[in-house]
DNA sequence: TTGCAAATGTGAGAGATGCTCATGTTTGTT
DNA sequence: AACAAACATGAGCATCTCTCACATTTGCAA
């Protein structure tokens, strides 16, 4: 039920981070293997105590060719993180495809952030590379880009279904909602087990009621909600 | 209208983070010289690129010094994020001290978190301390524990007026609004202004619904809805 | 097959930074 | 005045990221 997240299932796409675009098969997959074994340092010992050394002893090639493809600790990182956004991206999508009222886009997002739950818990290395990337700023550009791109996907379904809201309010809305959904994820799987499970639902309860067709303020709770001070 | 949030405006209360407890009074000076010239190094610069023999050199101490009193680096941070911290949990307090109907809850948040986005605003220090906390496990633990006393403080408010709810569940919500309250306003600071303004717009209608003592679910909209799957 | 340029691989070490420790100085107390 | 405890110092150790000059391999054309 979960999707297969391990780097070797999302091939090379953008791969934005890397050096230099290893064009020879041989270099192809040696980035691969690189980031294999860079995971499974993380997931060991987080990715603050992985040491590039380790990466490249792990890896069985010299620290001049981790450099070769990598321009800094950093963009190890960072390569990591675009494969994780784009495989949670891909399930957002698949599962927001399907939704053509108030009442499935509440059906989604409960599965959504149900798979999104059991994804950071079967993946440590998820919650370290987030907590990573906080610390550097470009890094963090990246993580609001996957809450907006997130966000987007939300809002262009959200807004054929409540046609007559502006566009600019959905926007800002869904993208809070995938932000907050992140945070309330990593937040989860920060605590102790039934607990995490109870934040969870807490949030699905809370995001729900703006997705609610009937009752005071319907569909649009989040959007416009009359006796609200601004 | 802003709570004083500079370092010397918090007296020295626990410094759990302090390798020693500076007993005489030039000492005690120092160590709150050593976080003046830390914040304003942090400001500048963030507190990545701040070194630790920036911060001896700017304090005009040596670095020896420095160490005797912070055990590494970590620890300013860490002084710095529980007096932030303080300072939130007074605001907070004093604002539900007066709360004495779900009504009188809801505008009370209001308030908070508009305060609390003024100082997010006015302190980018604050913001650059967070993300250094995320970096770090032992200084997340620091972050969760501030999540919970913010949070207990709003569940013994709401608990009083949701009498008949589970005391369980309130307390996982109440943590849960509280954590993406901080969560929220760090990513309003994140983006440029009108924007921001937006986002923190729609978490106070989000949460507010949970505070709105009619309509259906009145009261306790975040920790019962009927028609919820699990 | 051979030759050659481009791609790839290597690892010693430069540079930078957190932090220690042996030693010196100041303070409060008797 | 004498002494212990508190405080101050900064050279230098340990560690880590990243570079660079040079070696090797690959793909391809002649």
């Amino acid at each position: 039920m979960i999707p297969d997240i391990s780097p070797a299932a999302v091939p090379t796409e953008d791969e934005t981070a890397l050096r230099r675009t290893p064009s020879q098969k041989r270099s192809r997959e040696r980035v691969e293997h690189i980031l294999a074994c860079a995971t499974a340092l993380i997931q060991e010992k987080g990715s603050d105590a992985m040491r590039m050394s380790e990466v490249a002893e792990k890896a069985g090639i010299s620290i001049g060719s981790l450099y070769q493809y990598f321009p800094d600790k950093a963009a190890i990182v960072q390569t990591l993180a675009e494969r994780y956004n784009a495989v949670c991206n891909e399930c957002i999508a698949a599962e927001l495809a399907k939704v053509t009222s108030l009442a499935e886009l509440r059906d989604a997002f409960c599965v959504l952030f149900d798979i999104y739950y059991d994804m950071f818990l079967a993946e440590p290395v998820m919650r370290d590379i987030w907590s990573a990337m906080q610390a550097d700023k470009a890094l963090r550009e990246i993580d609001l880009q996957q809450s907006r791109a997130g966000g987007k996907l939300l809002a262009d379904v959200w807004a054929r279904l409540v046609p007559d809201t502006p566009r600019e309010e959905i926007d800002s809305a869904a993208f809070l909602i995938m932000h907050l959904g992140d945070c309330t994820m990593r937040l989860a799987v920060s605590v102790d087990r039934p607990e995490g499970d109870q934040i969870v639902e807490a949030y699905k309860r809370m995001i729900i009621r703006d997705f609610v067709a009937d009752g005071p303020g319907g569909g649009a709770g989040l959007i416009d909600i009359s006796g609200v001070r601004s």
